[in-house]
Formats: structure tokens, sequence, C-alpha cells
DNA sequence: TCCTTGACTCAGT
DNA sequence: CACTGAGCCAAGG
């Protein structure tokens, strides 16, 4: 089930997460009301103006940096989240046990 | 209009 | 443990 506001609500709660803090394309869709578009989150970030909404804060469930391409390069990403206090790990994928935000409450 | 291609993820084999 | 199929669905060739 994916509501008519589902890209509306993407752009909300990417625009939600706190710096320093990252996000799966999963949470998001499930969190947005579509449990299985997750894909259409990623096509919604690719769509979506990165100045206005902090894609780069959304990562897939690995921590991987899927969505590196679409900024301006590949680099910029990375670069965004090291300059917000994300830690990487060996394998330059994000330390999910430090940085997932889970949209839940007492987090901070 | 059909076919392919994704910033994904999970369940099944 | 590796691989596959399926669900999801917008865009572009």
């Amino acid at each position: 089930m994916r509501p008519p506001d589902f890209n509306a609500r993407v752009c909300e709660l990417v625009s939600r997460i706190p710096r320093g803090k990252v996000t799966t394309y999963g949470i998001i869709a499930e969190k947005a009301g579509a449990r299985s578009s997750a894909r259409m989150v990623g096509w919604i970030l690719s769509a979506a103006d990165t100045s206005l909404v902090p894609a780069h804060r959304v990562v897939n469930r690995f921590g991987a940096l899927s969505g590196k391409h679409h900024f301006p390069t590949p680099e910029s990403m990375r670069m965004m989240l090291k300059t917000e206090g994300v830690t990487f790990l060996e394998d330059g994928t994000v330390s999910l046990e430090r940085h997932l935000w889970r949209f839940e409450e007492g987090q901070d």
C-alpha cells in the first residue's frame, strides 16, 4: 500500500533525520506507509532537490552509500556525512550501530 | 506500448 | 553461505 502523499512523507521523514545520524531506505519506506517500496524512496530522492532534503543521510541496510553517484561527486556524500560527525568502518560503510536513526524518541 | 533499469529488501532454496 | 525471485513502480529508450 502506498499513500498518495508517499513522496511528501518521504521528504518530510528525511528532513527529520538529525545531524550526525543516518537511516535506511527500508525504514523510510515503512514509516512513510509502504514497507516494500524501498526502491521508490531512492527514486524519490534522486528526483528531490538535495539542497532542500538531506538525502546524504539515507543509506542502504548495510550502511553502504549506494546513492553516492547521484551527488556532484561520488565522494561528496561521504564527505558531507563525515563533516556532520558520522564515522565510517574500514570497509567504507557507515557505522549503523552508532548512527542509525530509527525515528524513535529519546535517541539524542 | 513493451522492455529495461534502478539510491532496496526480504524470504525461500 | 550464495544465489534467486518477487514485490514495488516511475522513467526513458
